[in-house]
DNA sequence: ATTCCTGCAAAGGTTTTGCAATGGG
DNA sequence: CCCATTGCAAAACCTTTGCAGGAAT
């Protein structure tokens, strides 16, 4: 443990600031459930959930639209992996994904270990935005 | 062009048959759209109009529950491409996708010319059932 | 005749939106 | 004080489901 809490709350308010959001109540206490402890993977409604666990009241509306501005300013992104709910990344760099399609777990596959390789190149006037690697796991 | 309206159609009956799928008028409307002409990607609701642009009367409930048997036989792989809509693919080999995020327009990528290297062994107990790799696009 | 399939409408789940009330700057 | 932000409830959206009528074997 390096920082102290209120340096992590300092952090988290930089953040916002940077983010040009206002540091309000809300989301200085999502921010911090999603940056305070490494890399996190979350919906809508597991946050919403924490965050009244954590005795913050928050609706879930305006959870979704913190999340939508956190990844407007970068700090998210969004996953797409199962049709039926959004999933949100703390990490925002380029890696893959395992998913357990059971338990509907998400977990962290290095950025550095996976390459994709001999992909053509875009159709004319597009570029590669980002990469998305998912790999589906089954219980054997 | 190699084989004949009537052929293509025996065809389809047959996919149907295989899957154990009596083979109605709405299901073979739909098989013919879906493989009738080469791969395609399709949402449910896209394939609702496109059914019932060629004058088919088929419900949107049945488009559904055809694209999941079709699914469950085999003969549709799903994709999560975005989180709000469900796509279904009629190449169901394990090839990539590139996505153009502004127009939702889905493209393949030929299945050997893409490879993913480097993945780390899946947890004990879990084997990997699908490799998906989805490029997204955007304009310059 | 029996079983499967379809359509409709209603319910389901997730996400977005409109608007009055609240609270930061 | 002003304007961004919040909360609530309603709406929007896609998808699934229950059930009565219809079609296939």
């Amino acid at each position: 443990m390096t920082n102290t809490s209120t340096e992590r709350q300092a952090c988290t308010m930089e953040l916002l600031r940077q983010a040009n959001l206002r540091p309000t109540r809300q989301r200085i206490t999502l921010s911090f459930l999603l940056f305070g402890n490494g890399d996190r993977h979350v919906t809508a409604e597991h946050l919403h959930a924490e965050a009244v666990a954590a005795g913050e009241k928050v609706s879930l509306a305006t959870v979704y639209n913190t999340l939508h501005q956190f990844r407007q300013a970068g700090l998210l992104r969004e996953l797409a992996i199962d049709g039926s709910k959004t999933y949100f990344d703390t990490n925002t760099s380029n890696h893959s994904h395992f998913f357990d399609e059971q338990q509907g777990a998400l977990i962290d596959i290095p950025e550095d270990s996976v390459r994709v390789e001999g992909l053509p190149t875009p159709p004319p006037g597009m570029r590669i935005s980002h990469v998305d690697v998912v790999v589906r796991l089954v219980r054997e």
